[in-house]
RNA sequence: GCGCCCGUAGCUCAAUUGGAUAGAGCGUCUGACUACGGAUCAGAAGGUUAUGGGUUCGACUCCUGUCGGGCGCGCCA
């Protein structure tokens, strides 16, 4: 428990005995502190008498007049506590504990902000997913950074997490895949070919086939036509699958599995799914198909798993991976999908607990449509016509920084407008150089300081009373606990709203207060410490949001 | 037609999941000591939270009607 939460709780239980002593309720409370909006309500204000109304039979400002009677304020470390409004009670506490709060920080370095909140829940997360059959785009992006971004805070919140990219190299969109670059490959050669309507007419499959053309010649040219749509599958899947691996690394997007739809074909996993749903009786045959009664959990209609001429629909290999994940034993599941599949949810949710799990083991985040803005004007966003921006696109034009940052600002679930003309000329405006900057900042002041030979202590950090020095240790305090909300709520862009206000009081403070003063080495040493963990704090929370945390800018 | 998501400052978005005077960025306006980096700071203006009704001590938040926008509604994936 870190210096915040022990504050906190030490009022909790002080209230909550008050309540006792009070004889305001027989049974134990639950005391729900919150931080006022407003500073000048106090540090904390709980609603509990509001709460007790009921149970004590008086008005909410008789109830926390009696609580502020029996509080014990020296336990809970109490400077003022009053009541307020309509019954809310207001308190102010002693700043020492933040003191510890700095020590916490000089102490853990880059895993301040660690908790065990999560208490080591294993947690799969599964995002992107975007079929190999052409470049990731913009929502593929949006996806990338709130799915990685999501990790690293569930990481840090004491979740055992993995991350996971399914790959669907099965099915209709590779056979696609395999004839468009046959085609591509052919006119690479100079020979005459067309392109079918549903293939995918994108410039990278253009490139694909030529690139094969200069490898292979014209070696494919005279195989048998199976065996050369065989050969096409397995070339364009390997290399835009390297594309695929290649992109997300340079958005410092790191996949622990890659899971491989085919390999569920192959284990006969498919078939074990299918038995297990059978054995559990929501399976029946009609019209020569094989149906799912996913109607049984809350689905529109029920779905088919096996088509009339034999083949699998795309849902019966999904549910087949899901039974897998399961089975590799994680307690919770999260799957990041674009808004263009949440269709999609009900009948998965249906297959889980179809499969005996409970109705809460699968999480599915709606990743919300990004509209790109371009000259004024709506972009399309079609992979078959090939006019898509792709990620790789954006992130030359914006800088990596600052479309990580863009996208993890928002809330997965809100629609977004990109205006690509502002994002690029208005990049130094962009509020992720506001939070760098006051990292890159403090970096100089520690030049200095070394070169004056002035270091930061933690010995007098109770000279550190300044409103403002008092506003950067509360910030500083928080950070454990707004991460593990933002774990809680799956809510990673929270991070953003509070790097921005840590960077925020640190300017602030920068700005009302000199640093380092060689008449005054006590001090100086103290506000080292205060800018040290300052500057730990914002990297730390910078590295949530795959962002860098630059020395020099 | 049905289902899901959304509607908050001029624009882009938040709001501790039912709490006090709804907050930030951009844009606009006024200031900042030849001092540790002015990519900053101090301040101002800007709102009937689309709209009507309901639930209660209290609603941006929950229920319901309406309007507007997005997406989905295959034995495609």
């Amino acid at each position: 428990m870190n210096a915040v939460e022990q504050a906190q709780q030490s009022i909790k239980e002080a209230i909550g005995e008050a309540v006792q002593k009070a004889g305001l309720s027989t049974e134990p409370v639950e005391v729900h502190l919150e931080a006022p909006k407003n500073k000048e309500n106090g540090d904390y204000a709980t609603n509990i008498a509001m709460q007790l109304t009921r149970t004590a039979k008086k008005p909410p400002r008789a109830i926390a007049d009696a609580i502020l009677e029996n509080v014990d304020r020296e336990a809970a470390n109490i400077e003022t506590i009053d009541v307020a409004g309509p019954g809310f009670i207001n308190i102010t506490v002693k700043k020492d504990y933040l003191q510890d709060a700095i020590r916490a920080v000089l102490d853990q370095q880059a895993e301040y902000g660690r908790t065990d909140s999560g208490a080591g829940e294993k947690v799969q997360v599964e995002f992107v997913s975007a079929n190999p059959t052409g470049d990731l785009h913009l929502g593929h992006a949006r996806g990338a950074a709130v799915g990685d971004s999501l990790c690293n805070v569930l990481d840090l919140a004491g979740y055992d997490v993995s991350r996971e990219y399914y790959i669907n190299d099965a099915g209709n969109q590779i056979n696609n895949l395999a004839k468009s670059l046959e085609v591509r490959y052919f006119q690479a050669l100079g020979l005459d070919a067309e392109m079918p309507d549903d293939g995918y007419h994108g410039q990278d499959i253009i490139d694909i086939g030529r690139q094969l053309a200069e490898e292979a010649g014209d070696k494919y040219v005279h195989m048998a036509p199976g065996e050369r749509i065989e050969a096409m599958r397995d070339y364009g899947l390997k290399v835009e699958l390297a594309k695929l691996q290649q992109d997300l690394a340079d958005f410092r997007v790191e996949f622990d599995v890659w899971f491989s739809e085919t390999s569920l074909y192959q284990n006969g996993k498919i078939e074990q799914a299918l038995q297990k749903l059978r054995d559990n009786g929501y399976i029946y045959e009609e019209e020569g198909a094989t149906w799912f009664r996913s109607t049984d959990f809350g689905d529109d209609k029920d779905r088919v798993l096996v088509k009339q001429e034999g083949s699998y629909t795309y849902l019966m290999p999904d549910i087949a991976y899901h039974e897998d994940k399961l089975q590799r034993g994680f307690d919770k599941l999260i799957n990041i999908w674009g808004a263009d599949h949440h269709g999609y949810i009900a009948r998965m949710k249906a297959a889980i607990e179809a499969l005996g799990y409970g109705p809460d083991t699968l999480e599915v985040l709606v990743s919300q449509m990004v509209q790109l803005y371009k000259d004024g004007e709506k972009m399309k966003m079609s992979k078959r016509t090939g006019k898509a921006v792709t990620m790789r696109e954006l992130v030359s034009e914006v800088g990596l920084d600052a479309v990580r940052y863009f996208f993890a600002m928002r809330s997965v679930d809100s629609h977004m407008d990109f205006d690509l003309d502002l994002a690029v000329s208005q990049s130094s405006d962009n509020p992720v150089y506001y939070a760098q900057y006051a990292h890159a900042r403090i970096c100089s002041i520690l030049r200095q300081a070394d070169e004056q030979g002035a270091e930061a202590s933690a010995e007098n950090l109770h000279l550190l009373t300044e409103e403002k020095e008092i506003d950067v240790m509360k910030k500083i305090g928080d950070f454990p606990q707004v991460n593990a909300e933002a774990a809680r709520m799956r809510a990673p862009h929270r991070i953003t709203t509070y790097i921005h206000d840590l960077a925020s009081v640190f300017h602030s403070f920068y700005g009302a207060h000199k640093v380092l003063d060689p008449e005054n080495p006590e001090l100086t040493g103290a506000r080292l410490a205060l800018a040290v963990s300052a500057k730990t704090t914002i990297a730390n929370a910078l590295r949530l949001v795959g962002v860098a945390a630059p020395d020099r800018m």
